[in-house]
DNA sequence: TCAGACTTAAAACATCTGTTTGAAACCATC
DNA sequence: GATGGTTTCAAACAGATGTTTTAAGTCTGA
């Protein structure tokens, strides 16, 4: 029934990060609700930071792997002729929402994921940077030849939105709050409709850019 | 040239906690920048927290103030007919990416609140919330109205994905590094690009949702 | 000018942080 | 049963944290 002290660690471990974020869960909490001693983790993995790669590694080499895999069943199928918008986005996201769905720990991980893109700490934005590398150049390369006639960065920039909208999607109803009551997500459902949103967007005309800049109402300095 | 204590603290914090976040940022590192006491801060705001809540009000409440303001703007020119959807997701966003465009510390007070639209904190969600509470629910009348075949719950998931694409938005290049280098955004080019993909996401065909009932996740067929 | 409020300053407060220590407990293998 | 490596445990560590205290400075208005 009980699984061993360093699993338990990192089970708590991902559960209180996503409560209260990195810098305000502490060992102790950690070790309290994994019904292991204080000591353990150090012991285990050797620092608080440490413990928080591993916890971002189990998973994420998971996921990041199953998207190439993905990506290499769809290129095998098409034979060299480029894929379809829509296929390469379903073949990202839907891999992620899926994790999201599944009630064990992945969803847990997925709003922690999410939030964790934009984390000020340097060494886990680095450390995201490095797991995400290949997976990044992959979809990248299989986007342009998608869509050549979208500049590069206009493209990039999509992306950008469309993992914003992804990680919105996944944090959930905490963060829906906000915006009034709302049902808990059936999978299913969120995953119909982040996807239809999220080609939406990337399929939207190209911004016209004018250069000249407009006027900006002024901001409070002081108060 | 140098403001009082009191703001000179307030400036010092929301740089802090946009480049920290709120728990790794220290008193003394805030007190530090602003050339102040230690104590001055217990003495002007009472506490961190306190202090944290004046970092958003101090900025929050002019913005949403642009917002209503907008948006009677746009309803006293329609006279009673609904609002063209776009125009109604430049006057919400529009105000923010135009703050977000002021260098003096607008634009870091926008990503600063991006990131913490999903902050696990529980007392700032409570906090933003309220701050919020006005603008939301005549942003949503608004949309309702402009937009009647949709289903009011869908809405709601699309307008939470906008968030989302537009707090990645204001992060910008921090967290792009991600995907690769990419140039520091112009103003005027990140607000067309992210307007046009905001309006086609909301502007996607419905997605088909085979309905709800089952409430069992990763059924793969059933009615 | 002087009193009274407001603001700054240095130091100390109790508490909490991640980490280390050294000994006990466990557990398979001989 | 003894051995040696692995894992747990309670206790302590040095340092940092938000907050409070007490005293000194600064400004304003009569």
């Amino acid at each position: 029934m009980e699984a061993d002290t360093r699993s338990r660690i990192l089970d708590a471990a991902e559960s209180l990060f996503m409560e209260h974020g990195f810098d305000a869960t502490t060992l102790r909490m950690i070790t309290a609700e994994a019904h292991a001693n204080l000591a353990a983790v150090n012991y285990h993995f050797g620092s608080k930071e440490a413990l928080i790669e591993e916890v971002f590694r189990r998973r994420l080499t998971w996921l990041n792997e199953q998207r190439i895999a993905a990506l290499d069943a769809l290129e095998a199928e098409a034979q060299g002729a480029p894929l379809k918008p829509r296929q390469i986005v379903e073949s990202f996201f839907g891999v992620a929402i899926r994790m999201a769905a599944d009630s064990a720990g992945g969803r847990t991980f997925m709003r922690l994921l999410g939030r964790t893109y934009t984390e000020p700490s340097e060494f886990v934005r680095r450390f995201l940077a490095e797991e995400y590398a290949a997976v990044i150049a992959r979809y990248k390369a299989a986007f342009f030849k998608a869509l050549p006639d979208v500049p590069q960065e206009e493209f990039l920039w999509r992306f950008h939105f469309m993992m914003g909208a992804m990680s919105y999607a996944v944090s959930g109803a905490d963060a829906l709050r906000i915006l009034g009551p709302i049902d808990d997500p059936d999978p299913e459902a969120l995953y119909a409709r982040l996807m239809s949103f999220l080609i939406g967007g990337l399929r939207a005309p190209l911004p016209e850019i004018h250069s000249k800049p407009a006027r900006k109402p002024r901001s409070p300095r002081s108060a």
